[in-house]
DNA sequence: TAGGACGGTAAA
DNA sequence: TTACCGTCCTAA
């Protein structure tokens, strides 16, 4: 009799055996469908040999269900699930369901959709005429079609019913039009084709990780697509992770007019089928080019000979749920497993990514110049203890200013603060009281234009109240610090003629919304711009030329292990929207502390020495990439059950050589929706196999399943 | 004594 | 994770 072992997508479970009936074949990748008590689970067949487990006598053994008709899972990808799973301490089923979103193989294969019959409905409203006029040449489902002519599913479905639009059957798996790697070659500065050569010259050699490092504006898009083209002419795919959707929208039209066809887009709210089309275009290798973020680096590309991590020094690829994954660095270890090169592109590259072209380990492709006419922009601290602004406004006079004369210049201006909302606090004039989540650990975040305080963390909201909860007391309350729209109302208040946006998470909430931005700002329909980091990275726009920060310290607080390397990145991603056409940029940072190290660095442009600088500190305290850190988070919706196991935890701790255990503690964001937190944090030398002595250490503990245990590798958020 | 809430455990 | 079972409690 023969048994497979098989990894379930069932996280809860560990691998299960089970017979293989008669005359069917399921070699490891395979995936299955399998019994488990009454219910039916999918599950991915594995070397039984690599995956120990409790034997489980022939008798007891049920037969597999079925085989799923997909392609397996290569040797390869099986390798980069379980390093991820050992690396990140999860459960190998976590990593598998990344590669295996239900919806890719349970979708139906055909699926409906509408295009224009020419009948002109009997009932012709305003917004049906709209819509026929917008949907003319269009073929889509309801929701494609209502999003595409701006109204809404109703009126598409009332156009169905009264036959101006017809149902038609569209197979799921339609293949994806071809990317042209020789459709429309971009004309390259003597310093980009240098760099394009060297990257070419990669594929198809094998595993090769290399870091682009060019200044902002100096054109790595233009140098990387050159690397991706040629992985094309190889026959091979190409994933370009991305730090965020927002960006998505003008890389792919950027992508289109280079290659002739838009790239496969992957991203959280694709639909079921357009999530098949795009699971199986990949998997069986039509699907030449994916852009996505983090979650589409665990799919199962047949043939892929390239993957580009942009702005690779993003925070945002870090994974916070789940498996705590950090995408830049199992990018790199899926091309070591898979043999080909990765490109890790970014202005302001990590520390850790430096130390690794430092040690020898990447390679590094320089670009110093910036486009054509375009310089660096200049960058001035304003002090704020010398030039404070007026009393409850947040620009310097300085800055105000220099706004002035950029608008009287008929330039555009760019406002930065990493804060969305009008205020951080509202508290009560009259008895002190604090809006505090009911759910987490931090206060109600006031949103004006949507006339809510809303919690940042569990998305709780509440309208504004008119009394305080507190005392009862009317009109007693205040807004406390500063938000984007509070910024955005002080600048309304003096320039009134100027055209001001509010560029947050809550106004571009979708690539259509980016777009809009994108061309508003072109059109020159924007005077000023004020934003939170979701302006700092990506945009061109050769109009803008002046940027103020306008709180650099902001990111400083905390006493985080990254903090004035964040800061450094971000003032210098948002600096670098400056100037990038043929006029000159400047960029103001306002700073209560001008004479600290990263406003230093800064101002003087000298991004080495700080680089330097903090390598130096890491590698005394050692601190990553020197040391090892880890966090263990221990949850629960009861207080006292959280501390009982940290503290149970905490006894159990490994005494080993080169390793250090601190705490428990209260973790920095004590609730986080509803779930009380205790950490205990592990730092370990470099030379210490961390995860085997996690994996050991929680073993030995029992805890109720009303707690949770999870465990941050290399943890990024520090709250 | 029926039925619901709760907690523990097995599932291959 | 989910289904199921036993235990304990309350209402009748």
């Amino acid at each position: 009799m023969e048994r497979v072992r098989v990894v379930t997508l069932n996280a809860a479970l560990g691998p299960l055996d089970y017979r293989l009936p008669d005359g069917v074949a399921a070699p490891p990748g395979t995936l299955v469908t399998v019994p488990l008590g009454p219910r039916q689970l999918t599950g991915v067949v594995w070397e039984a040999e690599r995956l120990p487990t409790e034997e489980v006598g022939d008798n007891r053994l049920r037969p597999l269900l079925g085989v799923i008709d997909v392609p397996p899972l290569s040797a390869a990808l099986r390798r980069l699930a379980e390093w991820t799973a050992t690396y990140y301490c999860s459960p190998p089923a976590a990593v598998l369901r990344m590669m295996l979103p239900s919806a890719a193989f349970a979708s139906p294969r055909q699926l409906i959709e509408y295009r224009l019959t020419g009948l002109v409905p009997p009932r012709l409203t305003a917004t049906r005429e709209k819509a026929l006029r917008e949907l003319e040449g269009r073929q889509g489902s309801v929701r494609e079609l209502s999003q595409q002519a701006g109204v809404s599913d109703a009126v598409i479905r009332g156009l169905v019913k009264a036959g101006a639009l017809e149902a038609v059957e569209v197979d799921a798996d339609a293949p994806f039009p071809q990317p042209d790697p020789d459709f429309a070659p971009v004309e390259l500065r003597a310093e980009q084709a240098k760099a394009a050569a060297k990257l070419r010259g990669a594929i198809g050699g094998g595993f090769a990780p290399i870091l682009l490092d060019g200044i902002t504006g100096s054109g790595k898009t233009e140098v990387y697509f050159e690397a991706l083209a040629e992985a094309l002419r190889h026959g091979g795919q190409v994933l370009v992770l991305l730090p965020e959707i927002a960006l998505t929208e003008p890389f792919l039209k950027r992508f289109e007019r280079r290659f002739g066809t838009a790239p496969i887009a992957w991203h959280s709210d694709l639909r079921g089928s357009e999530r098949r089309r795009a699971w199986r275009g990949i998997a069986e290798g039509t699907a030449k080019v994916v852009v996505g973020a983090r979650s589409s680096l665990f799919l199962p590309y047949r043939d892929l000979k390239l993957i580009i991590v942009d702005e690779a020094h993003e925070t945002s690829f870090k994974q916070e749920e789940g498996v705590q994954y950090h995408a830049r660095d199992v990018a790199v270890m899926r091309g070591q497993f898979e043999g080909f090169p990765i490109i890790l592109a970014s202005a302001t590259p990590a520390i850790e990514t430096r130390h690794m072209v430092e040690v020898g380990r990447y390679e590094e492709v320089r670009l110093e110049e910036r486009h054509a006419s375009a310089t660096l922009p200049t960058i001035e601290a304003i002090d704020l203890t010398q030039d404070p602004p007026l009393r409850g406004k947040w620009l310097a006079p300085r800055l105000v200013r220099e706004l002035e004369a950029n608008l009287d210049a008929g330039e555009q201006s760019l406002l930065f603060l990493n804060r969305r909302g009008f205020a951080p606090l509202t508290l009560c004039r009259n008895c002190g009281h604090r809006f505090q989540c009911p759910n987490c650990t931090a206060w109600m975040v006031e949103h004006r234009l949507m006339a809510r305080l809303a919690c940042h963390h569990c998305g709780h909201v509440m309208p504004p109240p008119a009394a305080c909860p507190e005392c009862g007391e009317e009109d007693c309350l205040v807004a406390c610090g500063p938000g984007v729209e509070r910024i955005a109302d002080e600048v309304g208040a003096l320039f009134p003629e100027a055209r001001t946006a509010v560029v947050t998470s809550d106004t571009i909430w979708s690539p259509a919304r980016a777009a809009e931005f994108v061309q508003a700002m072109e059109a020159g329909e924007i005077d000023i711009v004020v934003g939170t980091q979701l302006v700092t990275k990506g945009y061109h726009f050769p109009n803008l030329t002046l940027v103020g920060v306008v709180d650099a310290d902001l990111g400083l607080q905390g006493g985080d292990l990254r903090a004035a390397e964040r800061t450094f990145q971000q003032v210098s991603q948002v600096a670098g929207r400056a100037g990038r056409g043929d006029k000159p940029g400047r960029v103001f940072i306002q700073t209560h502390e001008p004479d600290h190290p990263v406003m230093e660095a800064l101002v003087a442009g000298d991004g080495p020495a700080f680089v330097a600088a903090e390598t130096e500190a890491r590698r005394a305290a050692a601190m990553p990439p020197f040391g090892r850190l880890a966090a263990i988070i221990v949850s629960s919706e009861d207080e006292e059950a959280a501390k009982l196991i940290a503290q149970k935890l905490g006894r159990a701790r490994p005494e080993m050589e080169g390793v250090a255990v601190y705490g428990p503690a209260p973790a920095p964001l004590a609730m986080l929706r509803g779930r009380h937190r205790q950490r205990l944090l592990v730092h370990a030398e470099r030379r210490v196999h961390v995860q085997a002595a996690i994996r050991d250490w929680l073993a030995k503990v029992d805890w109720p399943q009303k707690v949770r245990v999870a465990v941050d590798v290399d943890p990024y958020s520090f709250v």
